[in-house]
DNA sequence: TCTGGGGTCCTAGGACCC
DNA sequence: TCTGGGGTCCTAGGACCC
């Protein structure tokens, strides 16, 4: 048994001042299938047949050791009579909507965390139920079995962290209750990979130092702790302590703050139009998102990452709202411009866009021409209509334009520009629209 | 573990202003 | 023109999560 912490501040005795429940899917898509299609039962199935890779594994599958992430070929060289079905998202989050509905019998305050993740404050459902904790948490466990068919792991404590830790102690199928008074005979067990937050680059740090398990971490004094790993390490600590620092995130449907498009080519390339290519495919994924949710973006920023796992990155915001892929074209390219290096062979593009806000809601500004707005939303409407039935990027922007590698100042010539410039784009005047103004 | 894609949050440090 | 200091805003990038 270790000995107590350090004086700096003790850690809860209390068993559940708060009481906070994390409810965990046990291989939520695999098992959602087999709840489904019962002649799946038992069978080793894995999902993710639409990119390759094994996005979830049933324990039938993962006891042959086939694990989420490694590639189809190689799982099933394995176990070659796999069962292998594409990942289903629409029907996952219809179960996932139950058993959120589920958790809501029990506590008003549900924090959806994923689609196959959240927590509950149960704090004083006690005497509501005329139940303990451990017991409530039973209940909400065997009614998601019974209703749904599925099985879950629950932790319960008293932090979100805590409950998270918990969760994953036994699965499946596990409840693991840590009361106050029962954090210093669990957390020497939990290794410092397991900590919610902490990840690889942090684990390999607090070793060096001795740390190992959650129980070195809340040995340490705050102000170490501060130091080496900041407000979020310390945020940590104070959870695995018995301390509630992280709220319960209530909203329902947050909306997004960003969106982005990443994608990776199979053989890397120093050709800079076709990289930029790739980049231009990027934006209208992500133009299509953005479309698709009725969002309007005011920020942009490109990224690229090189064959050795170098990324840089650069953007920011334009003066007005955008939806369209049009509407932007301009500026990728100059961030391009500025972000690309002659003679580096690049492996993966990405779009990423920030500053949403509901296009429902937009106005037009002063400078804009309504007319021009309209049409641009009909093109895009057109655009999206023929994706949806021929597939996408059926149709898709033309780079049309040489992408300059020469130096800035050789590029950065009225001439080059005139030279250089898009399809459609008439006049350098046009390069000046308000809108293509960035104002980094 | 030879590394996919979509997210969130945080911080260092530069630019700018008084 | 040089000097100091402090506040604020912003960008690039790191770290982490599922």
């Amino acid at each position: 048994m270790p000995s107590s912490a350090n004086t700096h501040s003790p850690i809860t005795l209390r068993s559940f001042p708060r009481a906070i429940l994390h409810i965990d899917g046990d291989a939520f898509f695999t098992s959602v299938e087999q709840a489904l299609h019962p002649a799946l039962r038992g069978k080793p199935v894995v999902t993710g047949k639409e990119r390759g890779i094994i996005a979830c594994a049933s324990y039938e599958a993962k006891a042959l050791g086939i694990k989420r992430g490694i590639s189809l070929w190689d799982a099933r060289k394995i176990c070659p009579d796999l069962v292998v079905v594409p990942s289903d998202y629409e029907t996952y989050s219809l179960m996932s909507k139950r058993m959120f509905a589920i958790m809501r019998r029990f506590t008003p305050e549900v924090e959806e965390y994923s689609i196959d993740e959240g927590f509950a404050d149960i704090t004083g459902m006690r005497s509501y139920f005329r139940k303990s904790y451990p017991q409530i948490a039973c209940d909400l466990q065997q009614t998601i079995q019974r209703e749904l068919d599925l099985t879950v792991s629950i932790g319960l404590s008293l932090t979100k962290s805590l409950a998270k830790i918990a969760s994953d102690y036994r699965k499946p199928q596990g409840l693991t209750a840590v009361p106050g008074h029962r954090i210093h005979e669990f957390l020497p067990r939990i290794p410092t990979a397991d900590i919610w937050g902490l990840g690889r680059n942090r684990v390999a740090l607090l070793a060096k130092f001795g740390i190992h398990t959650a129980w070195d971490y809340i040995s340490r004094p705050e102000p170490w702790i501060r130091k080496q790993l900041h407000k979020p390490g310390v945020e940590i600590w104070q959870e695995l302590r018995g301390t509630p620092v992280m709220p319960l995130n209530q909203d329902p449907q947050r909306p997004e703050t960003t969106i982005s498009k990443t994608k990776t080519f199979s053989a890397p390339s120093d050709d800079p139009d076709f990289v930029y290519a790739k980049l231009l495919r990027n934006l209208e994924s992500a133009c299509i998102k953005l479309r698709r949710h009725h969002l309007r973006a005011q920020e942009v920023y490109i990224s690229l990452r090189t064959k050795d796992y170098h990324e840089r990155s650069t953007g920011g915001r334009l003066n007005r709202t955008f939806q369209d892929v049009h509407d932007v074209t301009p500026v990728i390219r100059v961030l391009f411009q500025q972000l690309y290096q002659p003679g580096t062979t690049y492996r993966t593009t990405g779009i990423i866009l920030t500053r949403l806000s509901d296009d429902h809601q937009y106005q037009y500004s002063l400078f804009e021409n309504p007319l021009h707005v309209e049409r641009m939303r009909a093109l895009g409407k057109t655009t999206d209509l023929i994706q949806t039935r021929y597939g996408k990027h059926t149709i898709h922007l033309g780079t049309g334009c040489y992408i300059n590698t020469a130096p800035a100042h050789e590029r950065d010539t009225p001439v080059w520009r005139k030279q250089h410039r898009l399809p459609g784009e008439t006049t350098r005047k046009h390069i000046r629209l308000p809108l293509l103004n960035l104002t980094v």
